[in-house]
DNA sequence: ACTATAACATACCGATCGGTACAGTATGAT
DNA sequence: ATCATACTGTACCGATCGGTATGTTATAGT
């Protein structure tokens, strides 16, 4: 019936959402997206609608990506304590890795949108929410093999070390001394036990 | 010698700060700052220079006064673990009492300008050092005084609070359910013991 | 092959951006 | 009282912003 599409869909929002991901809402021009996803504005505009609707766009796709990878990490390990502690220290691993630090897209967002825009503050908080339903599970499942204690309230740790992964992802962008880091999650780890 | 400045220099930049503070660099336009500040633009440039060193007083007289204050509150509780009961939970009481949350004007720093901007990177790192050296002299009271264990590893915890409170100010901007942050307060409050 | 239709590229829109030239004005030093 | 000087307000700068009108091109349905 008519000309079919030239661009991949995924592929260029998954371009706009690294992009977003690097610099944020304000500070990402149409002319950085244009070029960086491929693709002419009157393109983005019919596949994605606006600025902002595609900036949730690619906030949802990362947010999904994101939680599964989440998932998929700490299943990779039997002991739940070595399973935080090796996702911790991967966070500051990957943020000195990479220059400038991206942090966490969604984090990035929360600081950003959430104050000034209903949309992004409820999506932001779903996406933590959901996070910490799977430090919840796992803690659970650390509770049943006995590694940890009985009595552990695996809700409210789950969600101290959602506050805690937030701060940290946050605290590397000022690059801090290693001890720092390592210091931090050492200590806010001694809460599994 | 000549004409004499007809603002208070102290009080305009004290509106850019509120300014920058709420919304943030990129989203604060000069017509934004000349109605807050009361001045012209001209006086603006001549006052504090670019955009940029504007924002960059501003968050300067913001982290001096941030860490009075932070080193007061601590210090208005003989018990420690109190201090930072008390403290933690004004924080989350400050954060739903306003709206748009603003957080900390430091951390937004961190996030939108840090990864671009050495400058900032520093400055937002250097606060974030002192205000631990804050956390750790206030652990080291209560270790004195008895109130925490001898074998207390002070700067650890405190690096660790530290990160906390970063978490909790960032999550606060997407308004989570106060279950939740209660919760993940109370579980990284056992730390201090 | 023809046609309706949707994607394409270009070129443009008014608005706003950060920043400044300039003319007028008030004041301190002499 | 004069004058040099720094502040003030206006009006403007080129650049860029997000968004779109328009004409062309390619393709699916018939």
């Amino acid at each position: 019936m008519a000309r079919t599409r030239e661009f991949d869909e995924e592929k260029v929002l998954d371009a706009a959402m690294q992009l977003f991901w690097e610099k944020g809402y304000e500070a990402t021009s149409l002319s950085d997206l244009t070029s960086r996803m491929g693709i002419q504005r009157p393109s983005i505009y019919s596949a994605f609608g606006d600025k902002k609707e595609l900036f949730e766009a690619a906030l949802r796709k990362y947010t999904m990506s994101r939680a599964s990878d989440v998932r998929t990490r700490l299943q990779n390990h039997s002991s739940v304590k070595e399973a935080f502690s090796t996702f911790f220290e991967n966070v500051v691993a990957e943020e000195y890795a990479e220059n400038p630090s991206r942090g966490c897209f969604c984090i990035n967002t929360m600081v950003e949108l959430a104050p000034h825009d209903e949309r992004f503050e409820i999506l932001t908080r779903e996406h933590q929410m959901y996070l910490s339903v799977i430090f919840q599970e796992t803690i659970e499942r650390g509770i049943q093999s006995g590694e940890l204690e009985t009595h552990t309230d695996a809700k409210s740790l789950a969600q101290a070390l959602i506050i805690a992964l937030i701060g940290l992802t946050v605290m590397m962008k000022s690059r801090p001394q290693r001890s720092f880091v390592d210091n931090a999650i050492k200590a806010t780890l001694t809460l599994l036990k």
